[in-house]
DNA sequence: CTTATTCTTGACTAAAATAGTAGGGAATAG
DNA sequence: CTATTCCCTACTATTTTAGTCAAGAATAAG
């Protein structure tokens, strides 16, 4: 998992997506108005997000955008991971430059730092965002963080 | 907080002083070597991590760096301040555009997840790394980010 | 004192990633 | 039909990251 401005891009758009697409769908002109974020570059993201299955489309006059599941079932994470396509190749396992233990030890620690975000990211929906519940929800989360480091 | 490959860089570099620096002072150019980091590069790194102290340097032959402290009590999360100078500006901060609350939304999502990447690295010392303990201290790591959790 | 070593500093270059642009299509509601 | 909107590809600009170069200052060791 990488974590770009792209990713906050993408989050924000689909958060505009899901507060102001009721039965109608939304169109990228809109958000790109509201986010201030350059159509053009919109696009290039909703391409992404619709082959990722989280957003479907609409054309012609009236067309737009929609979420493909209820926000309540959208997830940050995957949202940033549609748009990121990361490979997130470290140093350490393409070379095989681990000979003394210390790359690799550095190795693990990002890896556990990214498996540490990605978790975080995947308990909050876009629906506790519209609630603002993507704020404390400190309870939830933290049982959550919880669970997923007790089974490591 | 910014998270970057330059920040593995240093931290690397860091953990590879804390491990071959004893009680002399560890060059440059051995770290180059050993991580496979450019010479040039590290130098600029390294005028960084010693302007925020956490290095000490000496001249001359049979000089280089040590660290400043006890690797146990230097964190990750202060390596990569260290190196990457972030400001973090986000867009919502800087201008007016949160007119909607969207934006804001998403911000603090942000700031909550920068902020728990920060609670996670700064648990993390060099001390920890070399013994391997950056691995899986599971009980330790979940008792910290609770505890940061919880008094939010 | 001389010399090789090593840090110190600043300016410059190269490569990569990110952000944004341009333009031509295809579908479709009205 | 026609305006709207998605769709797609290629290109450009900007910024960041990574790396280079070169000159200089301190100092340990012979």
């Amino acid at each position: 998992m990488k974590l770009t401005t792209r990713g906050r891009y993408a989050v924000t758009a689909m958060l505009d997506l899901a507060i102001n697409g009721g039965s109608r769908p939304v169109s990228l002109a809109d958000i790109s108005g509201r986010q201030e974020i350059s159509l053009s570059y919109l696009e290039q993201l909703f391409a992404k997000l619709r082959r990722e299955q989280l957003v479907t489309s609409a054309r012609g006059p009236g067309g737009g955008y929609r979420l493909a599941r209820s926000g309540a079932d959208i997830f940050v994470a995957e949202i940033i991971d549609a748009v990121d396509e990361s490979v997130d190749v470290t140093n350490c396992q393409g070379k095989g430059n681990c000979h003394q233990g210390e790359t690799c030890l550095t190795h693990h620690l990002w890896e556990d730092l990214s498996g540490q975000i990605h978790d975080f990211l995947s308990q909050i929906s876009l629906g506790d965002l519209m609630d603002g519940r993507g704020r404390r929800s400190s309870q939830q989360m933290t049982d959550g963080i919880l669970q997923t480091l007790s089974i490591r």
